[in-house]
DNA sequence: GAGAAGTTTCAGAGATCTCTGAAGGTTCGT
DNA sequence: ACGAACCTTCAGAGATCTCTGAAACTTCTC
């Protein structure tokens, strides 16, 4: 079955948070399906692409912790599903974004000079992200405790 | 003058974020300058770039107000600067993502029928990014707050 | 251990994005 | 009002990114 058009509109969505359209695809196919999990095969006909678009897609997920592949007995082959706190992963990888602007601001910091307007703008960008890379995690882990204490 | 290696190792940084690489090439060059200021003409001159790109770029970054114009007595040049607050904004607009993602996710909710894996997995997704965005506008103030009070 | 089914890899075609450069517009001084 | 300096716009060249499809590899069954 081919992904429905609010499918569609999500996987654009993620996709301009800057993951790959295709990679996207796949991780809102998963969110829809009536299914608990989907194939390889499923997964490249309901997206109508080739099995290797997908094969590269599910890696990609697996690998930054957003999907899972699951043992499937009696069955060759692969079957895979959203994971535990996908969101929560999802934003902490965001996350990474805010720790490396972090340390760009700090080698700017140190390759200026002192009491230069561009020394006190950079300090200014290294102090905010540096709150954010503090307070962002405890924000997550606040949630994810509210979670699964239900 | 060209821009230093860590600018535009900056530069870098903020085009993975999602900016165009022009357009952060600008925002670095206004950032590690030594002047208050810089022209048009500056900036297409340290960036080795042509009028045009500046010219683009600097109208992005004037609308998502990350910079501004300074009328510049004397001058028939126009003159810019990084605008107060300007890393608060920008995290802002990211946050505009969060609230698509919750909208998305709305969307899918409603075009799933209930007690479906689909629907609850859209739920969780909602719930989380309107967590968000309740909350990331509660830390960006309290940050604004923190500097305006020195 | 041979064959079938499923999966992964990757070179290159195709799609998409970005920048340039030149034409045209605007503003300011005289 | 005219000319000079500067700025903006945009079509198209060039660079970059993404997907396909076929070959190679793995795993399972008989």
């Amino acid at each position: 079955m081919a992904l429905s058009e609010p499918a569609e509109r999500l996987a654009l969505a993620l996709a301009q948070g800057g993951m790959q359209r295709m990679t996207a695809r796949v991780l809102a196919a998963l969110l829809f399906t009536d299914q608990e999990t989907m194939t390889a095969g499923d997964l490249s006909e309901s997206l109508a692409t080739s099995s290797g678009s997908v094969s590269t897609a599910v890696k990609t997920l697996t690998v930054v912790g957003l999907i899972e592949r699951v043992p499937a007995p009696g069955s060759r082959r692969e079957h895979f599903r959203l994971r535990e706190h996908a969101w929560a992963t999802l934003m902490s990888s965001q996350n990474q974004l805010v720790k490396l602007m972090m340390d760009v601001a700090e080698e700017g910091i140190a390759a200026t000079g002192e009491d230069t307007p561009g020394h006190r703008r950079l300090a200014e960008m290294r102090d905010f992200y540096a709150y954010l890379w503090q307070r962002l995690p405890e924000l997550i882990d606040t949630w994810k405790a509210g979670r699964t204490s239900r």
